[in-house]
DNA sequence: CTGTTAGCGCTTTCAT
DNA sequence: ATGAAAGCGCTAACAG
């Protein structure tokens, strides 16, 4: 049925230890010998057991990602810094979506770990004390990417979302704004929402601008939430001049509930956000947004990772990743 | 150091094999027994090694998914329906990109193999004969989705994307349309480029309009690539009033493309496609497009591969999906 | 350079 | 309802 190492041993005349030998690049083979067993394996056609062959070495050279939602574009470039990193030093990685959802996040750690993966990606996401006690059942290294704990005690590669937000905010500023909404992420969410939200109250008050409520409203970093906020805004008898939408993909909302009410763009009100995700070019006008680097976040957060599975020392297990302004067609000067 | 089913037999007062009733429920152990192992496992935290049981039953409960690109929204829905449906029979799925690279693919495959996957779902992509061949030398299920086999020998879940594409230019038609160019995928694959590219031709010759060269340009199913053909288009002395592309990314680059020219859309050229992603709501105007039951696509090829799994017979193991036009703003009837 | 021999942690007959 | 014991397929000393 299954062919397994003992019969290629047998095929080629040799002992296991000696399959398992070339199988595993070890030198101390006679190139013959080695040529008898791959030939054996050919004839055979001999696939290596994964699962015997982690139980035997208590390692199964794969590290689990737990990904929060398959279908937003910026943790798939997450995704492919890591990939292309974790190829590099030739781990597997197994990609598990959680779906948005914090008990099938808890869920996926937990299979991940008793599938005994070597090390565990967390990605996005609010990091609550329950996820800390899933960790912490863990021996295995788990590094944090794109988010952060609040205690600040484990391993992370995310950017400063809060200063990020800043940076977009002031820019406004810059073009002399003063009348600014902001159409949010969830509060409720520490590592992104809030720490957005945070950078846009204080790059007001920096300005000396005061800060209203009803220049803020809360969606939930998607399209459709990006436009029911712009509309809201529309119907205030006191309109703000431009919009801060704490993701790319709300503020294209913005944009075309904007267009949607006749209004132009930049023209009449401008539009910033966070995240330089590839829809920012996909839009009429281009949009003006802070890029965070996912694609590093990515890599650097599985080379980190690598590094804890070896048990090297590092000597910072917490990295901030720089963030930069794109500056496009959405933002224009306020009317004097 | 790592607590395992034995010391639970231990600490609980029983032998393993209880232990392993009660982890597994088996009815075949006593309430009460059944309760002492519980506290012991809590108290001692274990957690199952899923390698262990794995080499033990010969089963993993996992199944593979290959996904050719992480970022492209179209795949991540089926993802999503994938996973839905795995839930409910309790499989684990572990998702590997394979970044648009055959070698890549191949590889992903083999290793998912070697861990013992219990079944593989392979997603779009074009299947070769070294696909055919890596999937041969497997013995458990497989099965195709989102994609086909030319042969079609091996069970799959698609729609019938030359159909697809002959609704969506025979639209066109249906509006007076008769210059009609595509921006095609690429021809060299058979499943969705090329099959598409034929639904076009199809429609053409039906309706008795003769097929230009100069109205096909080959993209890669990006956004770039739908502004590059565009702007060829745009640079005929005679141009066409319609265009068909074969993906909804490519479309809205045609969109861009045209209005970037100052050309009025669905105005002066209308533009249709296929695939009914979510982007196609979120472009102005809003695109008329044939959805593909993406989410739909998922679920039936893992209900599939379930039933295939347990040995079940299936009457069909190659099933199309229906698709359908949705009309939004990017078409309009030709001038007269 | 090669073979022997214990396990890795769990499931699964087979008894009892 | 429970336990004993034989593996699952492979790796990793250890010996030679």
């Amino acid at each position: 049925m299954t062919v397994t190492i003992y019969d290629v041993a047998r095929e080629a005349g040799v002992s296991m230890a000696t399959v398992s030998r070339v199988v595993n690049n070890n030198p101390n083979v006679k190139p013959q010998t080695r040529k008898k067993v791959f030939e054996a394996i050919e004839r055979l056609g001999y696939r290596p057991n994964a699962v015997a062959r982690g139980l035997a070495s208590k390692k199964t050279t794969t590290v689990g990602v737990v990904i929060p939602d398959i279908a937003n574009a910026n943790f798939a470039e997450v995704a492919r810094g890591i990939e292309d990193i974790a190829n590099m030093y030739h781990y597997n990685i197994i990609l598990c979506n959680a779906d948005m959802r914090k008990d099938k996040e808890i869920r996926v750690i937990n299979t991940l770990l008793e599938k005994q993966v070597d090390g565990l990606l967390f990605m996005g996401g609010t990091v609550t004390d329950e996820h800390l006690q899933a960790f912490n059942t863990s021996n295995v290294p788990i590094v944090l990417c794109a988010t952060t704990d609040e205690k600040g005690n484990m391993p992370s590669v995310d950017i400063d979302h809060e200063g990020a937000a800043f940076d977009a905010v002031t820019k406004l500023i810059g073009e002399g704004h003063r009348s600014i909404a902001m159409i949010s992420g969830t509060l409720k969410d520490p590592a992104i929402g809030y720490a957005r939200f945070q950078g846009y109250k204080r790059a007001l008050e920096k300005a000396g601008i005061p800060y209203r409520e009803d220049f803020v409203r809360v969606g939930n970093y998607k399209y459709e939430s990006g436009i029911e906020a712009t509309q809201y805004f529309l119907e205030l008898s006191d309109r703000p001049t431009a919009i801060f939408a704490a993701t790319d993909e709300m503020a294209i909302g913005a944009i075309h509930g904007l267009q949607d009410a006749g209004i132009a763009v930049p023209g009449q009100v401008s539009v910033i956000s966070v995240d330089n995700s590839r829809m920012a070019s996909m839009v009429r006008p281009q949009l003006t947004t802070v890029a965070q680097p996912m694609y590093d976040i990515g890599a650097v957060s599985m080379r980190l990772l690598t590094k804890l599975m070896k048990k090297e020392s590092v000597e910072n297990a917490r990295v901030t990743l720089p963030h930069e302004l794109v500056q496009r067609q959405s933002v224009a000067g306020a009317k004097a």
